[in-house]
DNA sequence: CATAGACATCGACGTCTGTCAATATTTACG
DNA sequence: CGTAAATATTGACAGACGTCGATGTCTATG
């Protein structure tokens, strides 16, 4: 198999950027975080990656987390899959069950990119 | 004037809340932080923040900031706005001219909230 | 193989958001 | 005071987004 083509996660794009606070981020940069921002800039998303976050064993099934909102299943699925796309959930399917888990890799370089203050 | 009412900046509500992997957000916690992440949910406006942030003096003026896009002034204006209104950034008018400066506070326990990764 | 359950996808709907042109507001200066 | 320049506000419009009900897909189990 070619090692030509080396795919990155969209959450990998925050590793590549200098915190905002230490040189302008650039157009492309600028518009390959955004998405991850829109990730997270919904309440139910943020309650979710929390739920999967902090949740024991590090991942969470759907169907727990169903429970914890006054929403339909598709909006809940919805919302996780943009929360994988973006590249800050994993999913592993098991039997019936679908597992999600959060990156916390990803987590920890979109944090530093918006946290870390520059010198 | 009484000081019975004490109000907190926008931005300061992430500084209230666990880091994400630590436990679940609540649903009034998540209702707070979802507009600091909308506010960066915006390839301008996270551009804007890391151009204020990085600048010299740590103060960007906004006949600087509309420079650097090509954007109407109504459009630059509306999204320092919402950066302001967030409370990532502050503003200061002298002159003619208005200053917006970065909130390192702010970002610092919004960089916390999303990058601390639990024991 | 038929059925039930877990999850995803689709299509539709109302609302929110980014953008602009036009206009208002504030300040400096002659 | 009148004018020019910097910034904010308003109103309008197209496109994006969150939500739902209906339906599709996959898996275990009888």
């Amino acid at each position: 198999m070619s090692k030509s083509l080396i795919v990155l996660s969209p959450a990998d794009t925050a590793a590549c950027c200098p915190p905002l606070s230490r040189e302008p981020l650039s157009r492309e940069q600028a518009e390959q975080v955004a998405p991850l921002m829109k990730a997270l800039a919904d309440p139910v998303r943020l309650r979710l990656l929390s739920l999967v976050a902090s949740h024991a064993g590090g991942e969470a099934c759907v169907c727990d987390l169903n429970d914890a909102f006054d929403l339909s299943q598709p909006t809940i699925s919805h919302h996780l899959k943009v929360l994988y796309d973006s590249g800050l959930l994993d999913r592993e399917k098991r039997g019936v069950w679908v597992y999600y888990r959060a990156r916390p890799a990803a987590l920890a370089s979109l944090g530093a990119l918006i946290g870390d203050t520059s010198p």
